[in-house]
DNA sequence: CATGCTCATTAGCTAGGCTAAGTATCGTGA
DNA sequence: TCACGATACTTAGCCTAGCTAATGAGCATG
């Protein structure tokens, strides 16, 4: 096993990143959810009703971004923000019927692309790659 | 060995992408190069000098945007534009003196966090993450 | 040498990200 | 109980990054 640094690593990694991620959002359907949106979606439909500052801490952003994301979400009827029973202050929220109908369609879509390309790797290099995204989830989080 | 299927996995994928990428923007330190400037800068380096077209095919960007970049990072003086020998259309991009010592001093700085959360990781997470990162090279390539 | 192609840029748009400031509500200590 | 600090969200304002369409300049070829 060849040994890396963490510093030659970390070059290599952050280069992998950006262009991985910008080939990525380049496979986008016209019209249709954007990477950032369909992300926060997703965070709605994996952990039920969420309030704005937690959808923002899970998606890494600050409250204002999630703000715009989620008022994006909003106008298309896709989530809808419900008062929090005791505390005035918050705000519940939650995909809609349709919020869930559009991210099923849109996330078939939007993972054609990579799904081809992941098959046509050898099972060894998908097994990395899964590991690695666990990896790189654990330590996005720290 | 656990099997990963193309569609799982592109979903797990795209959700750690995403959000590691956002952490490694966030240790951004104010008022250097951005990740766009910054990777740009270290295409030119790498290959040496570039014409637009083709630094923004190896960013994978379309031109008006790599227009944008290359402006940005001429304002600082980081790169020049010099004419082309032969053909009058197009133009030499390369990093200036200035945007190398620029370019290191960044690009240090830059991955001490990632380089820091690598170091705690084991060597056989560290070599996944190595062999993760030459496959999605590969694959943006596509 | 006219015409069509290529390269780069400009113009104009949208999304996504940030900080600072504003507003409403909560909770608590005097 | 009520004034005041803390908290939750939004608004305002800014910048970067990305796109497409259109423009202009230069090349190359019939």
């Amino acid at each position: 096993m060849t040994e890396y640094t963490a510093e030659s690593l970390a070059k290599t990694l952050r280069e992998a990143i950006i262009r991985f991620s910008r080939r990525i959002r380049q496979a986008r359907p016209v019209g249709e959810l954007t990477f950032s949106q369909l992300s926060a979606l997703t965070s709605l439909q994996l952990h039920g009703a969420l309030t704005p500052r937690e959808l923002a801490d899970l998606e890494r952003v600050q409250p204002p971004t999630m703000t715009k994301i989620v008022g994006k979400l909003e106008d298309r009827g896709l989530v809808a923000r419900t008062p929090h029973p005791t505390d005035g202050r918050q705000v519940i929220l939650a995909a809609t019927d349709e919020g869930r109908a559009v991210y099923a369609r849109n996330e078939q879509v939007r993972n054609e692309w990579l799904a081809v390309q992941l098959d046509r790797l050898t099972p060894e290099e998908r097994d990395t790659l899964a590991r690695a995204a666990e990896i790189m989830l654990r330590v996005a989080r720290a």
